[in-house]
DNA sequence: AAAATGAATGAATGGCCATTCATTTGATGA
DNA sequence: TCATCAAATGAATGGCCATTCATTCATTTT
């Protein structure tokens, strides 16, 4: 019988896309650990639960392991993204404060998930293929936001505004609270971090968020 | 004759701190162009036209130099602070401004430069030193930042604004700027990154920057 | 000018780690 | 039950790179 695509095998034999995903899975926490310099294709293999080998076999090399990790991350943000912007309200200034929260809640401003993240970006100007696959990333994100502010900006008295700049300023701030979640020591302050982006958003669009 | 402390030859015996300075600037160049995981200590070297035992020599350690590396970096970056603080007119708010416009100036928002903060960042959850360093760095930054925020709201009716709340959002806003500016294709507009500082300066502190 | 001191060199060493591949294991189908 | 095949193993290989150190070189002292 032809196997279906996904299978859910386990054990010995797992099917091709199962082992790539417990690799990548692996990969996400040894680099959380150890950082990229730090994470060995023998540190991967032994958390994953495998044989030395095994990521040479699936993923032919470590540079190619590293960029299906780094799309993979992309495209997990992405499905939580568009997931957010769906179970939403309808009201843009409702699923703009529900990406806001999801940026900064428990699943994705996260010490381990940023480590892996941060990892990246620190080699982004050394290693094209990350530049590529961020700016991409960074690009789907902001254009979606702008896009909301576009609309609550129409629909307000903000005449005067920038829906580019107000969409600069808070990818920039979001992307900056996760570096102080990364590096303040474990006292992240989850809600301080929501303060400042609500008292920029209650700043800006005055009639919207009161 | 007692050497002074700062000499200035150069040639094949430069004084010690010479030789450490110059081996650092040129790991900072090492990994602005190939991240710290692709940067050797042949490579240092030999950016520095020296030979290579060289790093061994005056800085012990890979590790060590890294550390050496960091520690400098911050350290510049605060005497530039701490320069434009005291070379700001004395009102709060334009110090405040002065700061924005020096994070985001040339000297500072530069991909090369970010290149290296990134990549220390991107180990910061790996390697414990550079934790504490940036932790320290941070600290001293939003420290400053929320000693001027206080100023600015005392000085005008803003009775119910929160100086950590403001500080926070404003150094988050710059960092996450840095990031755009690295991942950004080269077409990153520091005008557009300043707008959306002062956008957000207008609008918290409408008083003060109009 | 000779000796002494400290800096710099670069070849040699050893360890780590990505990658390979001959072999083993388990599943599938006849 | 056996044959076939893909998946997985793990020991062996080779390359890269941090570190060491005997030697060379420049400067200072006597």
């Amino acid at each position: 019988m032809m196997p279906v695509a996904t299978t859910t095998k386990t054990g010995r034999t797992a099917s091709r896309e199962m082992r790539r995903q417990q690799l990548i899975d692996a990969t996400i926490k040894c680099i959380s650990r150890k950082g990229i310099g730090g994470t060995t294709l023998a540190d991967v293999a032994s958390m994953a639960g495998l044989s030395q080998g095994i990521v040479n076999l699936h993923f032919t090399s470590k540079e190619n392991l590293l960029n299906e990790t780094l799309r993979y991350l992309s495209q997990e943000y992405r499905s939580r993204f568009e997931a957010v912007l769906e179970n939403s309200p309808p009201a843009p200034a409702e699923k703009l404060l529900a990406l806001m929260e999801m940026d900064l809640g428990p699943a994705i401003c996260d010490r381990k998930k940023l480590a892996v993240w941060f990892a990246f970006w620190g080699e982004v100007k050394a290693v094209p293929t990350y530049q590529k696959i961020c700016a991409a990333h960074d690009r789907a994100y902001s254009v979606k936001l702008h896009e909301l502010c576009q609309q609550i900006i129409d629909e307000g008295n903000y005449a005067d505004l920038s829906a580019t700049t107000v969409a600069d300023a808070l990818s920039a701030m979001t992307d900056g609270l996760w570096l102080s979640c990364l590096i303040g020591a474990r006292s992240f302050d989850r809600e301080a971090a929501l303060d400042a982006v609500y008292s920029y958003l209650r700043s800006v669009f005055p009639e919207h968020y009161e």
